[in-house]
DNA sequence: GAAGTAATAAAACGAACGTTCAATTAATTC
DNA sequence: GAATTAATTGAACGTTCGTTTTATTACTTC
């Protein structure tokens, strides 16, 4: 056997990173094995490396497109003139929708930089650097011009990214809550977490607030 | 070659769960080999099978035995009769604490979930969700008598558990901050999170307020 | 000091791993 | 329709994996 018919380079490289996200995300990067993940794709073992080298070149690729796609939406999304309260919003909301609409990917992303070379490492840690850092420059403008109250910039960046990325482990669409309460929660706490001291950010919400909700 | 001398099957099994749980920790369990682990302790593979019978045991074993630790830890931490507000402090400063003393631990109890058989597992997140279970209490009651303002209990109680326990991936003892500042800012930020209304809790804890702390 | 037990080493098992290579067929180009 | 290129298979390579077996030595008991 060799070439199947209607075989085509372009779609089966795409349904290998589809495939390879799904997998990494369920199993583990050193469970899947590349004859697990070609099953998976539907071609021999030895097809994957018509695409990437070494398996660990897949993973780099997977991450590093990942991490890209999320500071490309941020910066899509970022309404530069805005007070930071709005800003601070804008940047909640796309955090929270880029990352339910991209769990697996995700997953990938944020469990499995162990396995990166040191240099792949370093550069996948530059790009989430430069995300978090849009992050503490809000903070700073809204601490500086009084609209936020905070202890310690560095600080209450890490404990909001974590507290927003931490809605991938829970959150199941269609379940109790909808994308858009939990947004709205979520963009409630923000606000309380940071001090903010009046609610200027509502024009720019493009969500409801949930039925139970008080003012924060 | 057989037994060595001064050989010690107490003190072999607990260099193993020590090992076991720093290289799992930095490269992961399906990235450790027994040999690797062997080595480390400084004995050859077939002596871990001794202590453990499978590798997955080795893992089992290490994480039950993680999630009795911060069970117990809070059971021994819990200030049963005082109101919310020192409740959820207390919970609060037993979480970060046990989490920084545990930090390799931890990460094995967080990342390694997927590599356990299903009853095992079950039975790691049934620990857990006893432990949430009891941030949960603590949140209803506050929020029934008055003492917070939460629009979700459940939302709200996933949320500072993701942020509590994202100490341990940027936190270093030694560093810019102490174990007592942090404690104190995440305390702050938690208290303003679930809109706590007064200060109630202040005169449980132990920590000084960081210098340029202000009230939530 | 002999007998019994505890703790290990050394070697081997089959299976699975990432990867490479040569052969083969499908599609495209001229 | 011949030549070329694209896509894939099937088989194999050497290595490493978790685990088992057997033998050997250290310690404990009497």
């Amino acid at each position: 056997m060799a070439r199947t018919t209607g075989s085509d380079g372009e779609k089966t490289e795409a349904a290998v990173r589809e495939a390879a996200v799904s997998l990494i995300a369920r199993f583990g990067y050193e469970a899947m094995s590349m004859r697990q993940l070609a099953a998976e794709v539907g071609v021999q073992a030895a097809a994957l490396y018509r695409y990437f080298p070494t398996k660990e070149d897949l993973l780099f690729t997977l991450m590093r497109e990942h991490m890209e796609g999320l500071n490309e939406a941020w910066i899509a999304a970022r309404p530069d003139a805005a007070d930071p309260a709005t800003r601070l919003a804008a940047y909640v909301e796309n955090h929270i929708a880029f990352h339910i609409e991209r769990r697996p990917s995700t997953h990938v992303s944020n469990m499995e930089l162990r396995s990166l070379s040191h240099d792949r490492l370093t550069q996948i840690l530059r790009m989430r650097t430069a995300y978090e850092k849009e992050l503490r420059a809000i903070l700073r403008d809204g601490a500086e011009v009084g609209a936020f109250s905070i202890e310690d910039i560095g600080l209450t960046a890490m404990a909001l990214i974590q507290m927003m990325t931490g809605v991938i482990v829970w959150f199941r669409p269609g379940e109790r809550l909808s994308m858009a309460e939990v947004t709205a929660t979520y963009l409630s706490m923000t606000m309380r977490l940071v001090g903010a001291k009046i609610e200027t950010y509502s024009a720019a919400r493009p969500f409801g607030r949930a039925k139970d909700a008080v003012a924060f």
